[in-house]
DNA sequence: CCGTATCCGATAAGATACTG
DNA sequence: CAGTATCTTATCGGATACGG
């Protein structure tokens, strides 16, 4: 682990599945394929410029698909690509050592 | 994997590990104990400020120890908690993911 | 419905100087 | 040696308006 290439990897992972929504995003697309408009109602607190500009990256980064329906009005679906769905299983352990955490703080901390 | 406590797990691993520098410093004091400025040469490009501020706020979340020793010149030693160590998995399940990302960018992206 | 374009505030990070 | 204090810059995220 104290070798240099650690470091730019997990700081590749962090560019793919960090910031504010990302990992929001793909909570939700495991549930599995959502139309722009239900990813929104997912996330209320989400502004369309975020959503959209986040969608994009994902997309860029092989993580999920854009598939656009030619059609008035407009229909996009998005999903996990199947190299998308390898990310999963990082989400997963970052998930349950945050809640673990989450836990230790809630002890260590009362009053 | 779809429910709400996913999202704010994820989000307080991000909030411990996430950032510039915490993965790198981590990554250093994986290696043993390290003073201050054993920790700065390791990383020409952080400033005392900035290193100072993420291991407090490492030191604040229980993930690493601060042991002053109180002389002149002063001694201060960095090290991880044992509670600190589990982050380690974490830390690795990203390193690879990442790693892999970076491999599959490299193939994929070429010219 | 699914965006893009602009503008703006908040926060993260860096440069530099100084101190017990 | 191991920090603080202050100031500046860069990046991220949000609000709002408009467009195909």
């Amino acid at each position: 682990m104290g070798d240099m290439q650690f470091k730019s990897s997990v700081e590749t992972t962090l560019k793919v599945v960090g910031g504010k929504w990302k990992p929001v995003i793909l909570c939700h697309l495991t549930e599995g394929i959502k139309r722009f408009s239900e990813l929104k109602r997912d996330m209320p607190d989400i502004t369309q410029k975020m959503l959209t500009q986040q969608l994009r990256e994902l997309e860029d980064d092989g993580i999920i698909d854009r598939k656009v329906y030619t059609q008035v009005p407009p229909k996009v679906e998005y999903s996990l690509t199947e190299y998308g769905a390898t990310i999963k299983e990082v989400l997963d352990v970052m998930s349950v050592w945050g809640l673990k955490h989450q836990q230790k703080i809630q002890s260590s901390a009362p009053r």
